[in-house]
DNA sequence: AGCTCACCCTGGACGC
DNA sequence: TGCGTCCAGGGTGAGC
């Protein structure tokens, strides 16, 4: 489940793709694919110049001032191969580069999506700030909460209040901020908002720094697991003691969505 | 406008 | 062993 710390180790990991010159390109099953602002033969012959991140997103910079923008959804990987190696199953995407190496889209789920985006600005704009951007303050968060009255944990999964927090890290942002998922985004205290916003910040940044976590499918471009899961205090971790109180953490459905937590330290 | 919920998809877990 | 059922969830869109 690529969340933002995912997709950011993904892209770290695509370091060594930077530079290199794009000799082939093809759509595999053509329903991946989003958004279509340029064909796929004007990719060919550009130089990928840079790898970079929005939200969930991974942005393939091309030379030629387009961009491949890549969705991850739950199961999506890009993996560095080289170009012998055989095509594997639900592999929906094939970049070749320079030197007979691919990079390769799969996602057995189907879940995420490729789009062929020339103006990125205009594709994010429905995105709520980085979380990791320093302008990203406080004050920012309670503006966004203000308005909404939903409760909290699928305020935080909105992509746009803040880009980039999926399932796992909303429980464990919430958890780190003692806050209960079924609260009131807009009843929130300016104390309470703010024990939110550091918790943002540090789960997030905790999460990078464990290269992410892997539950089941996810991988970097290496195709190596992330390590957060062992550093996680209340995703999936339904009955197990609460690392703060020792009690079992609880389990329910908030948004549609599982939700673990603590009844004893969320409040 | 904002909230809630069904839907998409497939592999794995689980029960019988 | 095998079959059926359920579950995971990001984003989207329908209906309220």
């Amino acid at each position: 489940m690529p969340e933002l710390p995912e997709v950011e180790t993904i892209k770290r990991s695509l370091g060594p793709i930077v530079g290199k010159t794009v000799t082939g390109l093809m759509v595999l099953r053509s329903d991946i694919v989003k958004r279509c602002d340029f064909g796929v033969e004007n990719a060919v012959g550009s130089e990928i110049i840079d790898v970079t991140r929005r939200g969930k997103y991974l942005v393939i910079k091309l030379s030629c001032a387009r961009h491949l923008v890549v969705h991850l959804g739950m199961t999506g990987r890009l993996l560095m191969v080289a170009s012998s190696e055989p095509i594997a199953d639900h592999t929906h995407m094939v970049i070749n580069l320079e030197g007979e190496k691919d990079v390769r889209y799969q996602d057995p789920r189907r879940f995420g999506n490729i789009s062929f985006v020339k103006d990125t600005g205009g594709f994010f704009s429905s995105l709520g700030p980085e979380p990791l951007d320093p302008s990203f303050g406080p004050e920012e968060l309670a503006r966004r909460l203000k308005r909404r009255s939903a409760s909290i944990k699928p305020v935080l999964l909105d992509q746009g209040v803040v880009a980039g927090i999926g399932n796992i890290y909303a429980d464990e942002i919430l958890f780190a901020a003692g806050l209960h998922p079924a609260r009131g985004a807009s009843e929130l205290n300016e104390y309470e908002i703010s024990r939110l916003h550091a918790a943002i910040k540090e789960v997030i940044t905790r999460a990078i720094e464990w290269r992410g976590t892997t539950f089941r499918d996810y991988r970097d471009g290496f195709n190596q697991p992330g390590q957060f899961q062992t550093h996680l205090a209340v995703y999936g971790r339904y009955g197990q003691p609460c690392p703060k109180c020792g009690q079992p953490v609880q389990k329910t459905v908030i948004g549609g969505r599982t939700t673990h937590y603590c009844a004893i330290c969320q409040e």
